[in-house]
DNA sequence: CCTAGTACTATGCATTGTCAAGTACTAAAT
DNA sequence: ATTTAGTACTTGACAATGCATAGTACTAGG
């Protein structure tokens, strides 16, 4: 998919990244090839966000060997992270929601 | 509303001001007001949003003389901004299906 | 004449995604 | 044995866009 837009996506992957760590502990590379399957995104998009995420306390860290390459990096959603999520999620939908209606009373419009 | 997240607004407020001018002209603090309905917002984001759409050519202005302040300028949609608009509209309604979809499927594996 | 409401402009800043390059480990192919 | 591909993480310069604040200026009503 061509993207014109890609500021659609500040802020969302990051809500994106806290849920899919939220039920399994997860590392750095996993998370770039699930939000791939999402939206259209690189690594030096995911790992910068990792970071900030995790100097905020909403994530914890350790790291475990992998027979398949390098060591891997793997993410825990702390309790202020499962808070901050649950902000965030909360709001997304309700933007969303907002903006949806929004663009459907316009399609009636025409 | 009390917003975390003003990310969440990157390029769609361009794409509710592009919405809102195609039906009809609108001038700048009429869009400030209408956007604010479905978004908080404030002048200081519209304004500039309208300039950078102008300056890209996907709005015409003209100005009008108002009786209950200073002219208004008003915002018309050319033809290179409706095709703009057409694909702005149609990236975030596909970028939403999946990160709704998505935010679904985890919502039932709780 | 002062205030509130209308209407537009400009500037410096913060946040976050992109791109590109770099490091380094493992396993399979040449 | 060396190269290549896949895995895995890091960093830094850059671009886009929203925010806050301040400023200009017009009209109408007390």
């Amino acid at each position: 998919m061509i993207i014109i837009n890609t500021q659609f996506k500040k802020g969302v992957l990051e809500l994106l990244v806290m849920l899919m760590v939220e039920n399994e502990d997860k590392y750095g590379y996993e998370l770039v090839e699930e939000v791939s399957k999402i939206v259209d995104v690189n690594e030096g998009t995911i790992y910068p966000i990792l970071k900030r995420l995790t100097n905020e306390n909403y994530f914890e860290t350790y790291l475990k060997e992998s027979t398949e390459g390098p060591p891997r990096k793997y993410y825990h959603l702390t309790v202020l992270g499962k808070e901050r999520k649950d902000k965030l999620l909360g709001e997304w939908i309700k933007f969303n929601e907002n903006v949806s209606k929004f663009i459907k009373e316009c399609e009636h419009n025409e």
